[in-house]
DNA sequence: CACACTACCTGGGGGC
DNA sequence: TGCCCCCAGGTAGTGT
């Protein structure tokens, strides 16, 4: 499920749940979630450490690691979040994962793959199912390697940098939305909700689209985005596309079509044929 | 260069 | 009940 809406969720979780509390300590239930970094040296790292301010860019969340001290909380503040100087967990989600808030004696689900226990009463939870993402402790520099490969973030981008972004992009719309190195991150869901919003079929070659169309998608994105991002998911609704796009006969909510289902760019693509010709 | 396809992983659901 | 195949909101790598 993560897209940009569900990371930006966790990030709350770290934020109401983990910052500044020291990590007592990090048990590796299944090591297939850690990349590039070995279960020793990442509970090394971290234990007897506090945890900073959490930010995201696209689907990536990242989290300073800190020196802790017996104050608890009030961190320094650095120079901008990238600025941080020690080390950083970086998460990524793939299709399945997702950071939770527990009691720290509530048994593990059996997709917890990390549990780090914090000084609090609560642990820090990476669930994952699949494993097709993880969990990486990097620094500074590697938190900007990982950022040089994104575009702007959907949740922040203006619209003339958002219009740069797209701007003699040959591939459709629907996978130039999709590429993380231009806009970062829209999921699947987000870019048929977005593209149906601003009534622009996914097969448009981004080229082709007129600065009105641009804004549309730029005005529709922020919308789903706004909803999304207070929903942590992007919601079901059945005003919205997604709310029909599991239907065994889906019809658009905005004009009662029946909905057109194939794939574009190889990712399962729903639309309106009338709304998006 | 844009696209198709594969691989990485796991589990749920449908068809038989 | 069991088995097989397809499907899933992500990304990276390879080939055409």
């Amino acid at each position: 499920m993560p897209e940009l809406p569900d990371v930006e969720g966790f990030r709350q979780v770290l934020l109401s749940c983990g910052r500044g509390c020291r990590v007592t300590g990090v048990r590796v239930r299944d090591a297939g979630v850690l990349r590039g970094v070995s279960a020793p040296r990442l509970r090394s790292v971290l234990e007897g450490r506090r945890l900073g301010t959490p930010w995201r860019h696209g689907k990536w969340l990242f989290v300073p690691v800190e020196d802790g001290g017996p104050a608890r909380g009030v961190a320094p503040r650095r120079e901008g979040a990238a600025g941080a100087e020690g080390p950083v967990l970086a998460f990524h989600f793939g299709m399945t994962g997702s950071l939770r808030c527990c009691a720290r004696d509530e048994a593990p689900a059996p997709h917890d793959r990390i549990v780090f226990t914090l000084d609090g009463p609560r642990s820090l939870r990476y669930r994952d199912q699949r494993k097709l993402q993880g969990v990486r402790l990097t620094d500074a520099a590697g938190v900007d390697r990982i950022c040089e490969g994104l575009g702007p973030d959907a949740l922040s981008v203006h619209k003339p940098e958002f219009r740069d972004a797209l701007a003699g992009r040959r591939g459709t719309v629907k996978s130039e939305l999709m590429d993380q190195s231009v806009i970062a991150g829209l999921g699947n869901l987000l870019r048929d909700e977005i593209l149906w919003r601003a009534r622009v079929a996914p097969r448009t070659a981004a080229r082709d689209m007129d600065e009105r169309t641009l804004r549309g998608v730029h005005t529709a994105m922020g919308r789903v985005l706004k909803t999304s991002v207070h929903d942590r998911r992007v919601p079901p609704r059945r005003g919205w596309l997604t709310g029909r796009r599991d239907d065994g006969d889906p019809h658009c909510p905005r004009c009662g079509s029946r909905l057109r289902s194939g794939r574009v760019s190889g990712r399962r693509t729903v639309w309106c044929p009338v709304c998006q010709p």
